[in-house]
DNA sequence: ATCTAAATGAAAATGATTTTCAATAACATA
DNA sequence: TATGTTATTGAAAATCATTTTCATTTAGAT
């Protein structure tokens, strides 16, 4: 939290304009609702946000601009096994988000971490290196992530 | 290939037999099937060979067999971004099959590695060990998985 | 050979996401 | 500021993997 990171409206205008993209009101009103938290929304959830001030704006509209916000690099989407796409937007500037999640399989609470990542990212390296030698296959990206039981759930 | 770990019709029927379960006609179809490959198949793919043979065998009883087969523990099931959960067989006694995966992210081939496990697990007790520790969560499982492109979809 | 609960298959239901298409609005231009 | 072009939108329908329902069948205990 702390604010760490809002950009106003002309930002997002800007990079919009940038992209070729219109800005328009059901994307500024999304960008809000991604905004003003650090849970991992899904589709629905930012549609219901939404749907409080803007009663008008549709659930396919917000999954049209999560996907366009992907796309621009602005919003990481992620698989928890709940059958349901989670966003959220990236917090720093384009990709510089790297974290890794903890997903409670019993109340399904996410943390993120950026502990160890480092540790992470050398093993990865080195991982990569070894498999892309021996597979010849070019890796562009991981997943990692661990499941368990939260504090709560734990009793 | 070589045949690693075939088990005969009288295993898979002590096995569901020993956990309380009816071993048919459509349960060892699906089996030899699974048995077979070494691909990930997705329920779908399992249900097209199976019929080649048992064109009376439904999609239902397939997704319903490979759903108890996890619940046994003799069958993993995978998410590889492509939308429709996959399916192997785990070669060895149960759960004694680790192994990680690589994606090509073009052609959607998998290929199976166990290379660096050992130093993945060393990560990942380290990680686990700090996060249990910060977050008081307790860690059960984890996922990783690189994406890429596989020697033939480079070019 | 018989009986009973477990297992099956067909069809319908589900639920997240995507597509279609006519109406609307952003914004470059006059 | 008014206007035209084209991207964007919203509602409804379509998709598609997976699950549920329910009447029928069958494994395997007796």
């Amino acid at each position: 939290m702390r604010n760490r990171c809002r950009r106003g409206v002309d930002w997002w205008q800007g990079k919009f304009r940038g992209c070729g993209y219109r800005f328009t009101v059901p994307r500024g009103a999304i960008l809000d609702v991604l905004s003003a938290t650090s849970r991992h929304l899904s589709a629905e959830d930012v549609y219901v946000e939404v749907h409080k001030n803007h009663p008008n704006i549709g659930l396919t509209t917000v999954y049209r601009t999560l996907e366009l916000l992907i796309q621009m690099g602005l919003v990481s989407k992620s698989d928890f096994g709940d059958k349901r796409a989670r966003y959220e937007l990236n917090k720093d500037r384009e990709g510089d988000n790297h974290h890794h999640h903890l997903v409670c399989t019993k109340c399904g609470r996410v943390i993120d971490y950026t502990e160890f990542i480092d540790d992470e990212v050398e093993l990865l390296k080195k991982t990569e290196k070894g498999l892309s030698k021996k597979y010849d296959f070019k890796i562009t990206d991981h997943l990692i992530q661990f499941y368990g039981l939260c504090d709560k759930c734990k009793k």
